[in-house]
DNA sequence: CAGTGGTCTAGACCACTGG
DNA sequence: CAGTGGTCTAGACCACTGG
């Protein structure tokens, strides 16, 4: 009574965890598994498909499915800046900056941060590394206000969160936590497969005056985790 | 050149934005869907089981899709009640209980509780669900010594946070947040796909006495977001 | 060039829900 | 009972990769 596609999944997955599909290794083509299962190519893609949504194969138009990679583990806590935590951790430390420019706000964006669409905003995307391994992809709009030489700043020298405190004092913060599939762009910049969650933190910050950022941190699932201790 | 499933998302997802597709009313079917933008009713259904995965839409089986509810805010800082949250978002609350017992420590839940191998612990885990969709699996262990009369305990008229208080006052906990991809075990309690996003609290409680539980809470990634107010 | 994945069609039968 | 989503078929044409 199950489902035919799941037991392709099945038969896959079980390859996989015993080794006869490598790491790396190239999966039988969706014909060949239609053929082999007996079922239409579009059963068999559909066990693929949810394979690749899973995170455990990768497809490129043209050249196959192969197995990805297994995923890296480590752990960390966090509250600061980011460039500090990995330091105290015993790693090294660096930023690779991907965009800094000034831009008018679109729809979106001037709902998030209250300004007025086509206003002017800041937008800075950098990725944090650990010994080279991306840990975290931060997408930030700031508004002009307080980001006084914001488009000459050298983001791998200090993080903007250390910059955006240094020109007005952080006050506030609201914070949001989520579980999220990467889009692909954030995929690109962390290098990470499409199937693997992400650790999503939306943050506003505030000074005095109001409103300075709004940023969107992302972590591959795998390589970052948030603790904290509470008393009563 | 883009793909008609895409064209037919985008449309959707317009609707669902400008309110013309209010939260928890029934969109058009595959086959009005189909008809409508004139393409077949797989592609139609395609742009559908996209928007589900992404958490925009909930399916179900001989009744219809539906616009799914704005995702839940959980705090970041307190630890909250599952069933008062739920409750105050308006939702109708219920539990249900898929284990309850007395085991022996293996190795892992010996060094995770710290207590020695084989030693006598309870097991309790539980699905909460809100309007009758699941939104946590609690997974707790917890140290008999803390829990008189808990073999015995209806845990769908008080949840086990609740109970363990009452026995010994919560002094302190240790938090972790992950994003994860559930086991199968997790798919199962949260009726989610093994594709999708969970955003994983693992919790010590400690009362004045020491350790009470070691508790996993996960949530599906497209229901549950944790929210936290900081001032500096 | 043969083979791959990406998209799509126009049907089909089924399990399930609601009135 | 009519309508819904869940699964599946046996084709098709396309863009793309590699040899």
């Amino acid at each position: 009574m199950g489902a035919r596609f799941a037991d392709i999944k099945q038969a896959l997955l079980e390859q996989i965890h015993n080794g006869e599909l490598a790491m790396g290794s190239k999966t039988p083509s969706e014909n060949q598994l239609a053929q082999r299962f007996g079922v239409s190519r579009m059963t068999a893609r559909r066990a693929v498909t949810e394979l690749v949504d899973e995170g455990y194969l990768l497809r490129m138009q043209g050249a196959g499915t192969f197995v990805a990679d297994s995923r890296p583990v480590g752990s960390m806590f966090a509250v600061r800046a980011i460039d500090t935590e990995i330091a105290e951790r015993g790693q090294g430390y660096c930023a690779r900056v991907l965009c800094q420019t000034s831009m008018h706000a679109d729809a979106d964006q001037a709902s998030v941060l209250g300004v007025e669409q086509g206003g002017e905003l800041y937008c800075l995307e950098v990725v944090h590394f650990a010994d080279d391994i991306p840990l975290q992809f931060e997408q930030r709009l700031i508004l002009p206000a307080w980001a006084e030489g914001f488009l000459s700043w050298d983001f791998t020298a200090q993080t903007a969160s250390a910059y955006l405190s240094a020109q007005a004092p952080l006050t506030e913060a609201d914070t949001l936590i989520e579980a999220v599939l990467p889009t692909r762009k954030v995929c690109e910049a962390l290098a990470i497969n499409q199937g693997e969650p992400c650790l999503k933190i939306s943050r506003r910050t505030y000074s005095t005056q109001g409103l300075v950022s709004f940023a969107r941190l992302y972590h591959p699932g795998s390589r970052y985790r948030l603790g904290g201790h509470l008393a009563f």
